[in-house]
Order: structure tokens, then sequence, then C-alpha cells
DNA sequence: TGTCCAATGTTGGCCATTCCAACATAGGCG
DNA sequence: CGCCTATGTTGGAATGGCCAACATTGGACA
């Protein structure tokens, strides 16, 4: 989904150099190209389950709370997120036998598997958003991005 | 945003410096910064109306289709917030007399005024969204962002 | 011990931003 | 003249983010 065409130079002096206008359409670009290669490679997955994928594997099982907040996503979305994943064969879910209103999610070896193969078409995304950067602008540039969201 | 409680430093490794990710968790805030500056004095208006706007006191009158292509909105989009607009007297539309397909919109002296008062909640936003980061760090920022939107 | 409070998962909804499909109409160009 | 494109419009979709309400469960603590 290529991100809507800006005509070049003909950019609003009043929105070419503010920060909020270059985030957006930095984000209209990498959003375009992330979706494409979702769409291209994702086997219907969207961000989302990347990130629910990502958290359990390097922090191993964990509850569905626990997974919203290190993800950033809310309680209700990690249900919706966690059921399509579930169907997929890719997390389990069970109740702990401890607290058993909580229920306990891992991913399972397909799911390690989706996860190794979203990691591709994520990482040609990054590839593809820092085309214009050299190495050492791409640097910088993570590294003011971090700063910027401390 | 995650305006959402996050844990702080559980991010997964797999997104965490990842640019497409550092770019959505930005765009999240800035845009989160800027639907509370409007709301709280935008009148009711929103992004959209500020670029359609500063387009035109920029360059004046212009097509619907122009208006898209120079703020990178959907022309689908631009003619509802145009309605918007026009609704409140901040822009008039007529068709053109030349080319009866195609309407020319025009910024009013109320459209003027409204301009300027935005200004100032986007200006306001800019600051908190650049808040973390040092003068010359602003620089560099706003230096790479463009050069990524080469 | 019993009562109240907080956390959990779920359902169902809302909003904003962006983009797309389809359409009628109007002009340009051959 | 006929074709093709541009234009404005309507309506819808995907994505991400958020919130309220609910039943259930367990912990805290009086």
């Amino acid at each position: 989904m290529p991100a809507h065409p800006v005509r070049p130079g003909r950019t609003p002096d009043r929105l070419k150099d503010r920060p909020t206008w270059l985030i957006s359409r930095a984000f209209a670009r990498s959003s375009a190209l992330l979706a494409a290669g979702f769409e291209a490679d994702g086997d219907g997955l969207r961000g989302y389950h990347y990130r629910l994928l990502a958290a359990l594997e390097q922090w191993g099982p964990a509850s569905q709370a626990d997974l919203g907040r290190d993800t950033g996503i809310d309680r209700s979305d990690v249900t919706a997120a966690l059921t399509e994943l579930e169907s997929r064969g890719l997390v389990e879910r069970r109740v702990d036998p401890d607290h058993r209103r909580r229920k306990i999610v891992t991913i399972t070896p397909q799911g390690g598997d989706a996860l190794v193969g979203l990691d591709a078409v994520i990482d040609r995304t990054q590839a593809a958003v820092l085309a214009p950067l050299t190495a050492a602008q791409r640097r910088q540039f993570v590294d003011l991005m971090a700063k910027l969201l401390d």
C-alpha cells in the first residue's frame, strides 16, 4: 500500500520542517512498506501478532495481562489477537493452575517458525525505510529516535 | 502512545531498535500530542484542516486535487475536510469557469485567522514532541527525517 | 473468618488516520 | 467524433488505539 503521493517541492512552509509533519510522513511511508510486506509474506498476520510472538519468544510463557503490558497492547486487543494466533496453532492458552482467573500463553514451535518468517519481512522493510540514509546516518537516526521516546 | 501502561524496559528486543517500530511510536506520541492540542484549542479542527489551510494560505486558490497532492491527503478526505472548513466559513469552493469539473478553493479572512490560531497549537506541540532532545539534536533530527523522506 | 477490593479475560463498542473502489461528469487529444 | 484521463464524491475498509462493563477469582486485611 503505497503512501499517498506528495508533490515534490510543494509542501507548505508551515509544514515542511515541522517534526510532527515529518514524523507523520515517515510513518505513512513506513507503515505502507510494512503493510505491503505483511500482505506479501505475512500469512494474514499483523503488527499485534508480531509483537505478541516476539514477547513470548523472548521471555517465555506469560499471562495475557502481562503480555499487554509488555507490548503496549490493550487487554481486549490481546485477547482478540491471541485468538487468531491460537487458531493458527502459533500459541497455546491454558488456565494457570495456581491462579485460575489467569491464562498462561505459550508460543508453539510453529509460532517460533512464524516469528522467524516475519523477521524476514520486517528486516526487508527496515532496509527499504532506511534506504535514503548512509550507515552512519542510520545509527544516528535510531539513536535520536530512541532519545525522542524516552 | 502507548499512553497505555507499558512496563518500562520490557520492550522485546525484536522491536526496540527497529526503525519501523521507533517511527510508529514517535507517530503515536506525536499524533496524541497533536490531538490533545487540537482538542484544547483547535475549535474542532484537526491535522487535515491545518494542512489544507496552510497550503491555501501559501499558494492561493487551488483545485481540490492539487490540494490533495500538496498536502498528502487523499482526494476523498480532502472533500470531507473541505466540507467542514466550508461550513465554518474558513474556505470557499466554487466551480472553475474554465474547467467545470474542477472546484477552486479559496481561503477566507476567517480561514486565515483560524490558521494563525492553529499555528500556536502546532508550535506548542512541536516543543512537546522534541522536549527530550537538545537544540543540536533537534536540528539533526529534522535533517535526518528530511533525508529519509527524499 | 468474612468482606471488600483488585486483577483477569472477554465482549462489544468507539474514534482517528489512511487508503481504496466505484461512479458520474467534464475535458483533452487523437 | 470516440477514447482516455482527471475530478469530485460517496461509501467502505484496515489498522491501531482506547474505554466501559461484566463475571470470575483471589488477595488483603479488618
